[in-house]
DNA sequence: GTTGATCTGTGGGCCGTCTCACAGATTCAG
DNA sequence: CTGAATCTGTGAGACGGCCCACAGATCAAC
């Protein structure tokens, strides 16, 4: 059997269902590469389907009036996104944009409804996924609001450590290379106050930055700084716990 | 039949049950009555049961270290709340506190999922309660990162006015009555701020207030001021539409 | 009603953050 | 490897919005 749609039987969503749901989902669907900077889809255009993405990351934005990005979430291998569709079926209201090269699958809405319909599994899962997202940007509304930009900083590297942490010899790698500029469009703030506020943190001794990687070297004092439990960062960093790939098979 | 759930029958979720399914239901719910300002469930608590609000209105709160209150939403008759703990299951993370005088239905969480299972079109209905919800706030913290509080707050009454407002021969009477307090704690800002910019707006003859009624004159104009389309807004105030209740039996 | 509690209006001082403007460092693509 | 593009660091000036403090209005409950 043609295993170009290996993952589809890997990502936690699909993972239960039966071959032959299995084969018609890959016969519907379609596998696409993307570059870095190039875009998934843009507002207002026609929502017809949803994507699963299997490598590389993408990112969701809406875009201001003054034409600054306003990030809404970073997508991982094996999430699902553009999800939204399949309710309000109209048009995508933000960017999706790859960030780095790319690998996705584009499944058409239908075939997504249906699976729902004929799978209670799938049904659970997607609205497991929407219960989720919504519980962690109700976090970041929550972050957002009475805030200043310091702590939004602040908390949004404890998410960050939590998402793409490893923990090593001299504290917690965020397995994520972000710039200043998008740090900022993530917590709503300018690219000059982000890099005046890791200077700080990084004189105050509590994270390191090298190559555009961040060490987090005291995460619980930072944690504390902002009445917030540390997130919980595995010794070994399993990055990407949604996909398990096959053995022997690197991307 | 004891008709004291009528309302069970007549909440979109709910409305094409089995009687076998609606008689369970009310078997194991049980009505509530609450005053103004008492709460629902508070954080740390755990969450055994989601709620469907019957009259009144049910705010959604965190408060921050300072003791400030942040509005994640406001719920009205005929909506289910607390619904995320059908998955997280754990514990609540927000106030829900009565606004004013309210009843509502605690549903336990077993039973929820149970009807999920069973009947897909629950299972359907709670899945796209929570992607509207999500696009919700999705909105509004994209009108949070990079907005003045003025627009802000803009933004904040053109949603108002979706939700709550009736045509009148003045503009659109908003159906709600929010003190400065509780605007300033949906946009994340001060009451003092919200006086003055309402103020401002009052000055320039967008909107008026009496007695905490607000009339918007110039719904359109504030729309194009912060670039956004004027909401829809009925011309025969239907102000709660998912519950309808049996003819002649006014609450 | 009356009265206590809550809300609204207004002003001044102050701190944080944004804007604008460069210069040097780093990264990426060919 | 090398130039072009992008990122990082830093400073000065302006302004929005917060905090504090009160006085008058309005509301809600008895």
């Amino acid at each position: 059997m043609d295993e170009k749609f290996w993952y589809l039987k890997n990502c936690d969503l699909f993972e239960r269902l039966s071959p032959e749901h299995v084969a018609r989902l890959e016969a519907v669907s379609q596998a696409k590469q993307l570059a870095r900077g190039s875009l998934v889809y843009m507002p207002s255009e026609a929502s017809e389907s949803v994507f699963l993405l299997t490598s590389g990351r993408v990112k969701l934005y809406h875009i201001t009036s003054e034409g600054k990005q306003a990030v809404l979430a970073l997508i991982d291998p094996g999430e699902l996104f553009g999800e939204l569709t399949i309710f309000d079926g109209g048009q995508r209201e933000e960017f999706a944009e790859a960030m780095e090269k790319s690998t996705l699958i584009r499944i058409p809405r239908d075939e997504i409804t249906r699976l729902m319909e004929e799978h209670a599994g799938v049904a659970l899962g997607v609205t497991r996924l929407m219960g989720l997202r919504r519980r962690r940007i109700e976090r970041r509304l929550k972050s957002l609001l009475f805030r200043s930009n310091r702590e939004r900083l602040v908390h949004l590297l404890m998410e960050l450590a939590g998402k793409y942490g490893q923990r090593t010899a001299d504290g917690v790698t965020l397995g994520i290379k972000l710039s200043h500029q998008e740090l900022a469009s993530i917590i709503g703030s300018t690219r000059e106050t982000v890099t005046v506020v890791l200077g700080e943190l990084q004189n105050e001794g509590s994270l390191t930055i090298k190559r555009r990687q961040i060490i987090l070297r005291d995460m619980d004092g930072m944690a504390r700084s902002i009445e917030m439990n540390p997130p919980h960062v595995p010794v070994t960093g399993q990055v990407f716990p949604a996909v398990r790939r096959p053995a022997g098979l690197e991307t």
